[in-house]
DNA sequence: GTGAAAGCGCTAACAG
DNA sequence: CTGTTAGCGCTTTCAC
């Protein structure tokens, strides 16, 4: 095994103290020019590489992300997950943190859990997903003043300062696909979601209702819910397809249910009374553009999760690199924990939250005020088109 | 924030000295029962947890373990892993470890990677996945005696002495596939696999290949190639159909390609030829049982990922709290090992790899002679039936 | 059995 | 600008 190599050897080999090399790697500006490359020479000569444990018991600091790692879903819209902790992990890398995993069963467990972590491991922060009306788990984080993000709006909570999120744009993204429809000719089309209740399967019902309504059509008897998977899909699909007014397209809330609509709608028969016999197909829309939906052609919303995930990261390197404590003053590290996570290059495709002090328009983020309530990111998903629309 | 409790603070309120707090924790054997019980009193009431940082200082040991988060792959067959990485963070937090994540693009810069990691967090062992011919990662950590266990055999190595390493019979999966094909009544059994070269789908081909000829069926003809996806799946497939003598049932190496093998062979007119027109219908299998073939009622082969992570662990475990050093003795760890990670409850679905050592019937895996190779487990697929089969 | 002392590798504070 | 000192929380000798 490669020997350890300290920061006393570096110090022997530049022919310099250990606290020189220290503050050569920690504060560069107080260092000689000439020293300093030196002590880099040797560190580079060294291949050292300073000990986490030994500068977390001095600094209080782990540079470790936790997040949890979802009991994979037999359903396919399990993976969208996956992607978002994929980039988690490649965004975290990029600001010097690293992602450490743990699972849980329900909000309760997840808190001990992440109490035990916090004992143990000491992480700089957590990455929390599946935020849900009733959600325990942010407003115990949030009381104890712990930094983290969530993947996912506060459902359900006052309106008001909340702790930071990015989420993506469920409404805009049905809305958009509703349009997509209406411009291709469909008037009646259905929409197949999940039950009443679910934030997220809530707001993207509303972009398609919204936009339906602005188009003058009547969503009566256009809307189906079900929380099961790819036939149940099929069985609201079958019910839209042979109702009194059929409909022509059908809008779902996730890809699972998009498949089964999809098979309903390309089985022999369907669509006949609705166009009339051999007009056009019926056309289906998903959500989350999951591996299946590009294998089946199906037509789908993508979320943009590497994105989303360096968003979680560059609100997380706000508050820990820039001002420390959370809810603390932090407008200057914005810049820097926005370059940070990597989103330089890529263009913005956020759209700043309507919050009374954004107002800055090119901005990935709303900014906070000092004092004011944390940043939220509000990105847009994308249609794909394929052959099903 | 819950302020940090210290072992000193439990010695305090337990009225022993500090050191003794260490003894109940680290060895239990050594202190007097009343005093064990006033201390383990006091650790609960003030909810005290080691801290990791300063116990990794002192023993050198961080109980982290870390594995690389693969790029998403487009395909399908991408959420095989993800399956995988949740058993593993479960296993490991069972046996007293966390899961930590990095990722990288090639085999170099995971070794970069690992190097860093190593500098930095020194988590005590690594799961590599992916393995393949020549894959220099396992060389580079066995040199440095480095922890690490595979999930992958160490596909074109020189036989002998090998890394630990946890797998899937592939090729035993595929040969019960075959013979679920032959007992419905299939002959022509075609199979479309990937280039030859890669470890994996060699030895998948290898389990239809030796069952056909087991049954006296003359595989040419019957093979079809590719590394491409769903499209390609279907083209190979009805080129298979399309044949002289067309296959009645299709065998594919992924679900992805299965699932295009699918697409053709419920597309109407498919098995015209091979069936007389009206006979029955064209059987498709594949392999990793992913949420697509579930929902599209595909029939495929599927890997227990939670008992392959499960495994890993053990494996782990037993070398890390076994013995210590890597290839030392450790046969009076394996039990310990096993139930450690969790395996106790669940029926071994193992079968031992055919080492010279080894010969204990109802274990899950090879054992190791002191001295000898480490271990290796080769876990068993099921297929699961569903309509294309 | 229990307690005291040393030190893992690092950095914050201070002295030179 | 550089070097010295101290101590984060823990476990591992070693005395008692």
């Amino acid at each position: 095994m490669a020997q350890k190599v300290t920061i006393t050897d570096v110090a022997r080999h530049a022919k310099v103290s250990r606290q020189t090399v220290s503050n050569v790697l920690n504060t560069p500006g107080l260092v000689r020019e000439d020293t300093r490359r030196r002590v880099l020479e040797a560190v580079e000569t060294l291949g050292y590489r300073a000990s986490q444990a030994a500068r977390q018991m001095r600094t209080g600091r782990s540079r470790l992300i936790a997040t949890r790692i979802e009991p994979t879903r037999d359903d396919i819209d399990g993976t969208v997950y996956d992607r978002f902790l994929h980039g988690l992990t490649e965004s975290a890398a990029e600001a010097g943190y690293r992602v450490l995993l743990y699972t849980a069963d329900d909000d309760q467990s997840e808190i001990a859990t992440i109490d035990d972590l916090l004992a143990a491991y000491e992480p700089d922060a957590f990455v929390l997903t599946d935020t849900h009306h009733g959600d325990v788990r942010t407003s115990w984080l949030a009381g104890r003043r712990l930094p983290f993000v969530t993947f996912g709006r506060p459902w359900g909570m006052p309106e008001g300062p909340s702790h930071p999120w990015v989420d993506v744009d469920g409404a805009a993204g049905t809305a958009a696909a509703t349009r997509h429809l209406l411009d291709a000719g469909h008037r009646r089309i259905g929409f197949i979601g999940w039950p009443p209740g679910s934030g997220v399967g809530d707001d993207r019902r509303a972009g398609w209702a919204r936009t339906l309504a602005a188009a003058g059509v009547d969503p009566a008897g256009l809307d189906r819910a079900s929380d099961g998977g790819v036939a149940a899909g099929e069985a609201l699909a079958r019910d839209l397809l042979d109702a009194d007014r059929p409909a022509t397209a059908l809008l779902c809330v996730s890809d699972s249910l998009a498949l089964g609509a999809l098979h309903a709608a390309r089985s022999p028969g369907a669509g006949g009374r609705a166009n009339g016999g051999a007009g056009m197909p019926i056309a289906v829309i998903g959500f989350d553009d999951t591996s299946a939906a590009r294998a089946m052609g199906l037509t789908s919303l993508s979320q943009p999760l590497a994105e989303a995930a360096a968003c979680c990261v560059a609100l997380l390197a706000r508050a820990l690199d820039g001002a420390g404590v959370i809810g603390e003053a932090n407008g200057g590290a914005f810049d820097e924990a926005r370059s940070g996570a990597g989103l330089g290059a890529h263009g913005p495709v956020a759209t700043p939250v309507g919050t009374e002090t954004s107002r800055s328009p090119g901005s990935t983020m709303a900014p906070t005020a000092p004092g004011g309530p944390p940043a939220q990111v509000l990105l847009q998903p994308s249609l794909v088109v394929r052959r099903s629309a």
